[in-house]
DNA sequence: GTCTATAATTTGATAGAC
DNA sequence: GTCTATCAAATTATAGAC
């Protein structure tokens, strides 16, 4: 909360999460983020207690964010509408703000932060909000629809590799696929049941390219 | 090739397989792979003669099995059947098989991966099977439905955490979702396209949590 | 706040006996 | 095919001067 030292703290962060998502955070050695910075590694040390509490540092306001989400959702009623308004706002948090990459962050790293507290944390975060998205509809089918929700979000930056594509356009187009599959929760199963195609079978042998034992 | 050994080969790729997904590749150590088979680091030498090595042995089979997958694709007509038989006989190398597993150690290890070399061609593989499922639609909307319909098959079984659901029901549910997804590939957008929802302006101000600066 | 210097540990990998 | 012993290098982290 302090700026005494003239942002060298917030410049660790920034590159430390550059290069963590770049290369993941185990082969992103200290030494390589002071280098970068023009320091050596005690000065890092003297901003950090740890390298985790790097990661630590700049996961906790994503996670009052997500709680903030989580809380209001819980406070709508489980329509189509707050679905849609939550994963609106919940692009929000991930194309808008100073951490447009904090998720990607995440993605990255998803094995790695098994392990750090700060990444046990923010899953249990996720799922909630995953949960949130499906309320009132535990089906499996709604379940996987919840979490390809926010996949749609995470992923759409990365997924869509039109040419010159802008932010806005992404966050777009992120919501539109989102709010498809969103749409079919909570319903009765008219279409999304799917009902004797062959998409139920086994191989469909012969049919498709050369199925191996 | 050959089995002389009695498996022990095998019973390093299993557990290396194992270990790397739960924990990422770069946090798993030879040494703890050894210790979990009960012999030294220098027996693994012997069978593989790197890290990255017992990666790309497990690897290997996988990208050929994709290099059919796509190749059959080419050679057919890219109509919603393909897309459809594509994802299926791609599940059954997610869910049958001997190696189960070996997608989600790819989904697990992304970051790290990008520094192996089996890994950057596992993700031009998984690139062009993405192609594949939206070809005729280059669309942004298309490409993001299609790399959906894959993570629907990735994660449909830590995504749905319905108690009792077999194997085979998360096959099932994953294409029944997939399918509706490159259901509306190809289409000229008669719903997909969300004409003037809330969805394409910005936070929304005040209708949602506290939108914060 | 940043530095030099270094401790303490771990890692991937090799040599050579059996 | 597996072992003991060891190497060279890298890593996280600390101590103390400026």
């Amino acid at each position: 909360m302090k700026e005494s030292t003239g942002g060298t703290r917030e410049r660790i962060q920034a590159v430390a999460l550059e290069l963590f998502t770049e290369q993941g955070y185990e082969k992103t050695s200290l030494r390589e983020i002071a280098e970068r910075l023009n320091v050596t590694k005690a000065a890092l040390y003297y901003h950090f207690k740890s390298k985790d509490e790097i990661v630590t540092s700049f996961v906790n306001d994503r996670l009052e964010r997500i709680d903030e989400l989580v809380a209001w959702a819980e406070s709508q009623p489980p329509t189509r509408e707050t679905r849609r308004e939550l994963i609106a706002q919940y692009a929000d948090t991930m194309f808008a703000g100073d951490h447009p990459s904090v998720m990607r962050f995440f993605e990255q790293n998803q094995t790695v932060l098994k392990s750090l507290a700060a990444g046990q944390q923010m899953r249990g975060r996720m799922m909630r909000l995953a949960s949130e998205l499906c309320r009132g509809d535990d089906s499996p089918r709604a379940q996987l629809r919840a979490a390809l929700s926010l996949f749609a979000v995470h992923t759409s930056w990365f997924a869509v590799r039109t040419p010159h594509i802008t932010d806005a356009d992404r966050r777009k187009i992120a919501l539109e696929v989102a709010d498809e599959l969103l749409a079919r929760i909570g319903q009765p199963a008219d279409d999304g049941t799917a009902p004797a195609t062959e998409a139920d079978g086994g191989t469909t042998p012969g049919s498709g390219p050369a199925a191996r034992g």
